[in-house]
DNA sequence: ATAGGGCTACGT
DNA sequence: ACGTAGCCCTAT
């Protein structure tokens, strides 16, 4: 008798995990009336993307470990401060959140990628951020290697060339296609034993940025918000790392299908370690 | 408007 | 019978 449940398709999920990189968690309403999401959200209610983002975070958060009901979330402030157990460890890193660096924090070793978006995205400002800003917005979190900035240069002009990022003068910003109208892409829950596509490089490549996508949504939490799982926050370093690998593979590709298609000879030397 | 607890239809 | 996920209720 009572309400039929609808369920929850995966353009309305899309929708919703853009809303919240764009807008935050906690704003619903916003992500409600916003005209890039609404198309997608005409059936949901403000408090319909709240509960769907709660149950999202809370299977996002166990995976694999144990699946004990109290895991609700909010326990994390009740007794994260007396059992030192790695979950514990990233709560309360989160939940201090803002400018608290310990030298183990625990998101230190994140791909660059993730840390790049990470930046962009608390960075509100609309017309993007200079590579110097970045730079220092990474430096306040993250332990970095001596030759960062060269490093990070590349890594922006890479994402650019995606089409992840829009580079404005000398600044840049998220760009909003890649946040999720763009492609509806299916994408289902991952866990499934996906039958992996071996036609090639492109395919593969664009999976893999789609993964650290997700990723970077789930930092944007991470950092809006003071829970996430450990499971989350290790997944997405793999996955942002898994992409960065891809990305190379997929630059160098392309550099040699540039010479090829220009006609010249291209080698290739042979000599990696592993 | 939002957060969090509670209820229950639905799929195993 | 049980866990999950969508929906409802209430305090803030």
């Amino acid at each position: 008798m009572g309400n039929q449940k609808v369920k929850w398709t995966s353009e309305e999920e899309e929708a919703l995990k853009a809303g919240v990189v764009k807008h935050g968690t906690g704003k619903w309403k916003n992500i409600l009336i916003d005209p890039q999401f609404a198309p997608y959200l005409t059936n949901r209610s403000n408090i319909d993307l709240k509960d769907k983002w709660r149950n999202m975070s809370i299977s996002y958060g166990q995976c694999s470990r144990e699946k004990s009901k109290a895991s609700r979330v909010k326990t994390i402030s009740s007794e994260a401060l007396s059992t030192p157990t790695t979950e514990n460890l990233v709560a309360e890193a989160d939940a201090v959140d803002e400018f608290s660096r310990s030298p183990r924090d625990v998101r230190s070793a994140l791909g660059y990628n993730a840390m790049i978006f990470e930046a962009l995205l608390s960075v509100k400002d609309s017309n993007g951020s200079n590579i110097g800003a970045i730079v220092e917005f990474i430096e306040q979190k993250h332990e970095v290697p001596q030759n960062f900035r060269r490093l990070l240069s590349s890594k922006l002009r890479r994402l650019v060339l995606q089409g992840k990022l829009e580079k404005v003068h000398n600044c840049y910003k998220i760009k909003d296609a890649a946040l999720g109208t763009k492609t509806p892409i299916p994408k289902q829950k991952d866990i499934r034993p996906r039958p992996v596509q071996n036609s090639g490089l492109v395919i593969s490549a664009e999976t893999v940025e789609d993964a650290a996508m997700t990723a970077a949504y789930k930092i944007a939490e991470a950092d809006n918000k003071s829970f996430v799982a450990a499971e989350a926050v290790k997944e997405a370093d793999r996955v942002s790392t898994m992409a960065e690998d891809a990305d190379s593979v997929l630059l160098l590709a392309k550099e040699i299908f540039e010479q090829c298609s220009r006609g010249e000879t291209v080698r290739l030397a042979y000599n990696r370690t592993c």
